[in-house]
Parts: structure tokens; sequence; C-alpha cells
DNA sequence: ACCGAATAGTAGGACATCCGACTATTGGGC
DNA sequence: GCCCAATAGTCGGATGTCCTACTATTCGGT
């Protein structure tokens, strides 16, 4: 989280002159990935803040959550790693933890011995409901900011994702319409 | 870096329409949660990636930035740390680095013997305006988004800063004014 | 039926980041 | 002048993430 503080300077503004002095360019594209680390920053870190109760960090609990939407709450490894958009390695990784704290436990796949099914434990799912609760009164990090604003962000944001491929069919012209 | 393909579905939307259908609240926020993490994963990936080539990370980049900006390329450690909005022990760990591989110099601080100065050796200026080269060629990782488009995005993530306490002042009302 | 390619999961290693603790130095108040 | 709080940097430990390599298993084509 490091620091949350008021800083004495606008630190985008201030690389914008920066570069500009520098003669640099495509500053607005500098700008656009300096703003998003620092947003991303920032959620992030109240996201895991929120989560300090619960034992548990945003990367944990989007694996809880993923296993909640789950049939049997119950997936394997690897589609877990597809859906949440990590390296395998880190799935492993995030498993070993919920299993540790006996959110989450291990079981053979039925159908393929090559694949390992994760599994939410009964007390794996009282946290995450616990847990979705605490992000709900934070709203997910998101301050105190509109919801029409929000929505405007996750807008441009499609955008972004859109440019590497992402399948933003649901959310480029979520604005103001029904979806 | 981790997936750069296109998903079968709107991954965002999916978890949308989840969250609907558990009778969720929030929603709207927990969306510019999910997708401005996603976003945040994409960008890094592209500026990582430009990166390697020159042997460096994203992090290490913006402390060669920062010291390249700074009268006589050198700048105390914690100084940086409050720039860059990291932990102080986050900067010795990225300075090590650097130190490694001669791009930068530690030096004891003139006037304050608890201080140590950064410096930038001639290879890390060098390596410092390839790199910032590289990352103008894929435009920040921004794609081919154009830059009114991303004005607006910054735009929107300055409120996101803002609530933060952040000083947006130079970013805030950057949309189309002269700024 | 069988062999090589693809897939699932894990181990080990590199980084980035945080936190708490510890040492050295500076500085302010009495 | 002196002592304690504040500041600067580092160390060790925990997480999260990636990559490469390796084992086990499945699957497709001949």
């Amino acid at each position: 989280m490091a620091k949350d503080q008021t800083s004495d300077m606008d630190l985008v503004a201030e690389a914008r002159r920066n570069w500009e002095s520098a003669d640099l360019g495509e500053v607005t594209a500098m700008v656009s990935a300096t703003s998003l680390a620092r947003a991303h920053q920032i959620v992030l870190g109240r996201i895991n803040q929120a989560l300090t109760p619960f034992s548990l960090t945003f990367s944990r609990y989007e694996a809880l959550a993923l296993l909640s939407f789950a049939r049997g709450g119950a997936m394997a490894m690897a589609r877990m790693g597809e859906r949440l958009q990590v390296h395998p390695t880190s799935v492993t990784s995030t498993i070993d933890r919920l299993e540790r704290d006996g959110l989450v436990k291990r079981s053979p796949h039925p159908d393929d011995r090559r694949a390992t099914l994760a599994m939410l434990t009964p007390a794996g799912r009282t946290i995450h409901a616990k847990a979705t609760a605490a992000l709900e009164d934070i709203r997910w990090g998101m301050g105190e900011i509109p919801d029409a604003q929000l929505d405007d962000l996750n807008h441009n944001l499609a955008y972004v994702r859109e440019s590497a491929g992402d399948n933003v069919s649901g959310s480029i012209r979520t604005t103001k319409g029904t979806q």
C-alpha cells in the first residue's frame, strides 16, 4: 500500500512536464500508463487492506470467488488459470495458501488423472461471503466516485482490454445502457 | 504477462452476471476494480516485454527515469521512494539491481551521513534513453487507442487518484484543454 | 495398439512489493 | 550540551507473479 497520503504535487502532471521539456513523444500515452499504474496501486491497496481481517489477499479472494460461482464449488486448476488470466504456477501457489488456511481442498479430478480439482470448503464459502460484504462496504476501493462516473471509466478501460484482444462485448457499451 | 490471447468470453461481463445473479451490490464498482486490474495487467505486460531487451523492468525503468530528470542525475533514496510511491525497502531492492547492472551507483550524501545518493552512470543514461524510445514505439502499452480517448481515460483515472488524496490539479481537466 | 504431441500440475529461481525490526545519524527541547 | 524522537537505509520474511524444466497422463494419427 505504501503511501496513501496526499503528495505535495501532482506526480503524473510532473512526469508530463518532465517529458515535454525533454521533447519526448507519446506523452499522453505515457501519462495513461502512469495514471493506470497509480490508480491500480491505490485500488488494490484499499482492497487488500479491507481483506486483511480475513487473512486474504485480492488474488486469493478472486480464486475463492471463482470457485463460489462454479458448480459444486469446484474447478480444475488449469481452468482457474484461464479464467483468472494467470500463469499455472500462480494457481498452484494461490491454492497452496488457500488450502493451508482450510478454505479450499484439493481433490483428484474424477475423469482426468492429470487434473486436480480445487474445491471450496464450508469455511471457504463462509469467508468468501464475509469478504465480499467487506469489499462492498468499501465499494471495491473506488472511493466515493459515483456509479455514472465509474461507468465512464469502465467504458474507457474496455478499450484498453479490447486492444489486447479481450472480448469486451459485454462491457464496451455499458455506459448507460440496459445491460 | 500470462495470457495475451482473446478469451472466449468477456470475463468482466461474466463477473457482472455472476454478481447480479447472486443479488450482490456495488456491481459497477466491482466491475471497475476488475477492469482496472485487467487493464493494468495488460499494459504492464506490454511495457515489461518492451523492456526485456534492455534487461529492465518497469520498476527499474521508472527509477532510471526519475534519476535522469534529477539535477546531476542523483537523488537520495528516501526521496525516490516518495516520488515513486513505494516502500523504502523497495527502493533498496531496485537500486541493488540497477547497481548490479552498472546503471546506477550509490554514493554517500555529502551533507547527511544517513542518506545515500543513487546516481545515474553514463551506461544508465544511455540505457534509459534507448528504453524510453522503445516505450514510445509501443505507445507505453496503450495499443492503437487514439490520444483523444486516452485523455478521457486519464481524466477518469484522475478521479480515482483524487479519491486517495493525490493532488491531481494538473490532470483533472486535461481532456481537451490547453494544459 | 502405440508413439509422439499436447495438457495438468509442481518444483526451483528471479523479481517486485510490503511489513517489522535493527543500526546509524540528525535534530529539537530542556 | 544531552537525550530521545525522527529519519535513512538495510536485512529477513511473506506474497504474488512470471519463466523454465520436469513428471504424469491423455489423446490423436498411423
